[in-house]
DNA sequence: GAGTGGTCTAGACCACGTG
DNA sequence: ACGTGGTCTAGACCACTCC
């Protein structure tokens, strides 16, 4: 047997694991210098290819900072309220900071309005979960959201827990399948009698509607989630690096 | 002296421009099969390395889908209002998909409430400029946009030309600077009265609006815009490809 | 000039999808 | 079984920033 043990997936996540973790913990502070490339090489026995993949993706989070010659630096803001988008493992990193709780309705058949509105096919039929998410348990309304299930996952829909973990995450885990695409349209609307109720707004107060489309790596739509954010406590927040 | 004239930037930049080129001249439809990245690596004479970070910037702006054992495909859509954000060149290439006018309003002082609304400094001064953004010359419009400059670039906004290119590609161009981090913030609000006027929408009808700020590789803020879209005709649409 | 990150090579082994 | 893309090594040279 031997006496390193690798368990888990690629160096380069466990380099940038290791990164996240010390600047979560507040080793390296907002503005800090990270240790250099060589540095890091050196300190997890790794090749610079390896490094670079791991900080490659801490940039992608909007977590670091680079330039040639000055070196890497923290570079994040802590506000709860700003959903910084880079990839797949941000997206479900923002469903890690809020609560989600739903319940069942049933199955429902999409109208072609409905249809259009979602960019979905008309007359498709998914399981329906309305729910709302929260910054803390028992606080006030985040958004208001309806996740609409593939049907062919019915078997898995009854062990979905509310919570911190998204339900795409959790039908991976049960489904066994892997994470695709994401897709996500954003746009403007005024609240309805339902969205109002539910958000504590008025009605025809602007809402910032969320669709987003998440499909398993052989394309098919695992499910689909309709978020309606109030627009005076929500604002959708990105960036994009260079090169 | 040499046959080759390598001329321009990386090699994996020219070796994206060609697959892109190739693409767009409909050598490969959407769906068909891309060469193997050794293939392609004996067709530019270039290592796998080379290849694979052409591809990776390939699949970032969208165009393409990777998948280990099957290979890599063309992947992209052509609808006009989708705007697909994956990287700078993506933001830009959304600008050259539409029409920008705008007049000169003069300097501005940045008010508390605009600042804390724009995420910006209060106090700070800006040479304002207002627009519309239309598909088409005279034809509906997409928003209203005010952009703001930063007050050292004062000598190269004279020369500054509506159309197809971005103010900040153009003051780029004028002042020399390269492009660092892009940031954007979404929300929901409702039109006042020149938005409305200018949209021609009812006045408290929904609106997108995104702020985007604009910063140089040193970190300065160069210009930062804000951008009103009527909600019933702009929908922002973007993706997330996996790892 | 010393040190940083950016680009690049020529190999290698592996996980995965498809025959 | 084979070919694909994914990960990884151990080097190299260069552009850039800072001292």
């Amino acid at each position: 047997m031997n006496s390193t043990t690798p368990p888990a997936g690629p160096r380069y996540l466990q380099v940038a694991d290791d990164l996240r973790a010390a600047i979560a913990a507040g080793h390296y502070a907002e503005g800090a210098q990270l240790p250099t490339e060589s540095a890091l090489c050196d300190r997890h026995g790794v090749s610079r290819f390896t490094v670079r993949e791991a900080l490659r993706r801490l940039q992608a989070e909007g977590l670091i900072r680079r330039r040639r010659g000055s070196g890497t630096v923290v570079d994040t803001v802590g506000s709860v309220l700003r959903q910084p988008l880079s990839d797949v493992a941000e997206l479900l990193q923002y469903a890690a900071d809020s609560e989600f709780d739903f319940e069942r309705r049933g199955m429902v058949t999409l109208s072609s309005a409905q249809a259009a509105d979602f960019a979905m096919a008309a007359g498709s039929r998914w399981i329906l979960l309305s729910g709302i998410r929260r910054m803390t348990p028992g606080g006030v309304p985040l958004a208001v959201t309806d996740v609409h299930v593939n049907p062919a996952l019915e078997p898995h829909v009854a062990a979905l827990q509310p919570g911190r973990q998204t339900l795409f995450a959790q039908l991976g885990l049960a489904a066994g399948f892997r994470i695709g695409r994401v897709e996500q349209d954003i746009r403007a609307l005024a609240a309805g009698s339902r969205e109002a109720a539910a958000l504590g707004i008025a009605r025809r107060a602007p809402l910032l509607r969320i669709v987003r489309s998440y499909r398993d790596d052989s394309g098919r739509i695992v499910l689909f989630s309709v978020s309606s954010h109030p627009g005076d406590r929500f604002t959708y927040s990105m960036h994009i690096d260079p090169a």
